[in-house]
DNA sequence: GATGAATGAGCTTTCATTCAT
DNA sequence: CATGAATGAAAGCTCATTCAT
């Protein structure tokens, strides 16, 4: 019995994300999900107490470890590697490795969150994580000259951030992923020193 | 009687443009929008045909101009202007005027018909921009090296768009847009370059 | 002005001729009248009273006229040429005469008054024609044995004017109508006298 | 509960039924529909896909039993019985079998279908289906020297299918609908054949 | 005479949600 | 556990009609 109802419960979660995914949060349908999932609208609701609950339970795992990553993870390492060097290759590699971090909460769930979720209680995250990434920038150019403004710094933290999703977004290889956003992230990189110099 | 009608028209167009940029073209109501506008949906449909009618009404002029530039811009003289420098504050006043020629059609209807478009036939328009901006970026790396694939180079050309269009979004002054469009190309064409070495 | 605007009147009158004949009255649509005759709404308006009051300006004369033939023709003369020959080709040409008196009232306007006033006063007209004729079949039929019940009656007379709305609705040349007409009541003679035996 | 749904969902049809009779489907209300049913439009939608969806099911049946019998029935017992005779009670015992095969098709859905399915994909039956008698008659006419024009046997053809059309919305009781059919029928043939003296 | 602005009621359809069974 | 009946609000759209100018 468990095992159904868990199995059922997954089923509707599954079909959920290809729907949100799709349409995002406020277009979706929940009678097209019921329908894909095989079942009654009504168990729908016997599983999820509302469409924006079906929703956060969705994504919750993903925003969980998300926030924890944003509260522990560190670069120093990624820092300590790289600073000194001006070898491309050499940047190459411990970008790569510091990304593949990141990997298990690379999925779709995580993309519907920041980028499908407007109307849910997530719809600020996206923008909760711009704040974060351009903080950190902040903090590794505070003892350089700031060579640009803070609006500008948050315009290229949030452009980081749409290039992640676009990459979540239309390349399915992992490889080719954690390939993708290290370019991403050197040129972004390369762009700032850029301007430093 | 004709100064009431374009009067209520325009009320109707200004409305539909605050509708359209904050919910999209889908969710955006006919109904909220006759309420801003201080009528019925009937009156609506007497100034309108439909909601698409409304709505290419509104980007039509800015459509119009932009597949104009597209079509007879040249940035020759950029390019004579700035190749050979190596100094940031040379071409950072080139990339200025040469953006400043974009002006007149960096306005919220533009942004609309960019972003906010789905569901109408302008739907694509973003897209065909990214290919358009692409193919010059290929265009002008004709003679280096290769440096990154044909789908990064479209991730960068995405990338940049979304930026012009998060800058329309969220700066409002002129002068201030112009100056965060500058360097926002100017930190791509430095990312470009730095990859290229 | 007084003759432009009967020009106008009959602009209006033509175009709902057209729109009468082809949606009938409840499905007609006065902003189509309107713009088809060049105008506004408000002005058609200024010219009918509503919808229903354009309707009956249109069909009034051949209502009026059609009353005015119930009422007074006398089919005498062709029982006279008739009732006694066996001769299909002299009935044929008493029948055509006979018809040919009813030219001037086989009109679209009434083909409209009879057959698409579904919601008008005139609804009921090609009921009343139907039983009209129905009255002048018993009546030839007087001094004969009756060989079916009045329900069959009132259908055979209800099939004849049906035939008449058919001819007129697919046939525009007049002597083409006329010929098609008589053989239709010749066929319906023939019917009656068959049954008869 | 199945009970239950079944009930109510006859009770729409019946229901529609109704409308459609009176006002055709263009004209129908599905909010009458609704109100009649004693139930929501949208509930109504919980029973049917739509305004065309509910009407298909209405007319399906009737439908497809229509095209079964254009396509198997037979007329030749019915000619070996009455070719050579010249007895009408013979004709019309005859006639009278033959039409009572079409009974289970006489009902006020098939009436629908053929006569009130303006805007559906039946509205060309009654058409189809006064080619398919015209094209009888002309079969059962070919070895006589043919007596009227083509455009006169169309249009004794249509004839034929509005009196069958006006006996099924007139005539509720099934024998007296069988006799005036018959009635009818015979009618009809007595004046092809007046026709062709 | 003529314009066209404006209304209010109607249409079909979709939706998230509730609830008795 | 699960069904599916039912609701009410909202959507885009069309219509005949009224009326100030």
């Amino acid at each position: 019995m468990q095992y159904k109802k868990d199995e059922l419960r997954d089923t509707i979660l599954a079909e959920s994300e290809k729907e949100f995914l799709k349409k995002g949060y406020r277009n979706a349908s929940l009678r097209q999900i019921a329908k894909r999932s095989g079942m009654t609208i009504g168990n729908v609701y016997h599983y999820f107490d509302s469409k924006e609950a079906l929703f956060n339970e969705l994504v919750k795992h993903e925003h969980d470890a998300f926030i924890y990553i944003l509260n522990h993870h560190s670069d120093r390492e990624l820092m300590s590697n790289t600073s000194q060097s001006v070898d491309l290759t050499v940047w190459k590699r411990s970008l790569r490795s510091f990304l593949a971090e990141f990997k298990p909460i690379f999925t779709n769930r995580f993309l519907i969150m920041l980028d499908m979720s407007e109307g849910t209680k997530y719809e600020h995250t996206k923008g909760e994580f711009v704040k974060f990434l351009n903080a950190h920038f902040l903090e590794h150019l505070k003892n350089q000259p700031i060579v640009f403004s803070p609006k500008f710094g948050e315009l290229i933290s949030k452009q980081l951030i749409e290039g992640v999703i676009t990459i979540l977004r239309t390349i399915t290889d992992e490889n080719e992923r954690l390939d993708m956003m290290t370019d991403l992230f050197l040129f972004y990189i390369l762009g700032i020193m850029g301007m430093a110099k």
